[in-house]
DNA sequence: GTTTTGTGAAACCGAATAGTTGCATATATA
DNA sequence: TATATATGCAACTATTCGGTTTCACAAAAC
């Protein structure tokens, strides 16, 4: 019998959207801490409680899903904000705007016409 | 000895906030299907491949952060989007604008800067 | 009154999550 | 070269999550 070992690295699995990535406090925090300027990790975990590691696959987690960015210098990784990405989520916003931007236009549609037939 | 029974039913955890409550798929595509006008959970569910108590759970997280709110009349709930609890999230992304305005704020100071000595 | 319908809650289960400790590796620094 | 530093990854664990099934209960409908 032969087996094929397949390359599962660990989970391999993690395929999380923005809204799963947003949805933690810490990295909440850590994007807000970043947003200003780019630090590394060892910065950034600085002011947090828990340990590097944690804050590192934090860290893995957001650049997974392009709220992060990478920036390479030597041994240092400094992580930045990806402004483009946190769009995705306003664009998501944008939706309900648009539904309750027509439903009032409707409203007031029908205000008109009442304003009218009273007349 | 005497113990004191304090009524925790079921879980009585689950003090979720909105980050949490959006990171679902599911439960967004339910504020999006109600956004338009509010519906029964009954409703709501033959929309999903779910069953109807799994929707009620997800209703459930849902109503606990405030995003939806319950309009009863007789047996029958309807839910529907609670607007105001939406901004939440908008005024999250709202910090990331301000410091990020600020920035190409400064940018352009520099750049005027450069402008001015170059003259 | 009896049955059907609309709804929520409890108990349980497998999968995912966030954290830890212990490693591996590459780049600085002495 | 030897050591310290910066970083990621693997393995393990307790907790949470999303789903299902089963139940309880009140409001309609019969």
């Amino acid at each position: 019998m032969w087996y094929v070992s397949i390359a599962i690295s660990g989970k391999e699995k993690m395929r999380r959207d923005v809204f799963q990535a947003i949805a933690d406090p810490t990295r909440r925090a850590i994007l807000l801490l970043i947003a200003a300027h780019a630090m590394t990790p060892n910065a950034i975990a600085e002011h947090f409680n828990s340990t590097r590691q944690a804050v590192s696959k934090h860290l893995k987690i957001l650049t997974e899903c392009e709220l992060l960015k990478q920036k390479f210098t030597g041994r240092e990784i400094y992580y930045e904000v990806n402004a483009n990405k946190m769009k995705d989520i306003d664009k998501w916003l944008a939706q309900f705007r648009k539904i309750w931007e027509t439903r009032f236009s409707q409203l007031d549609t029908v205000l008109a016409k009442l304003k009218q037939d009273k007349k």
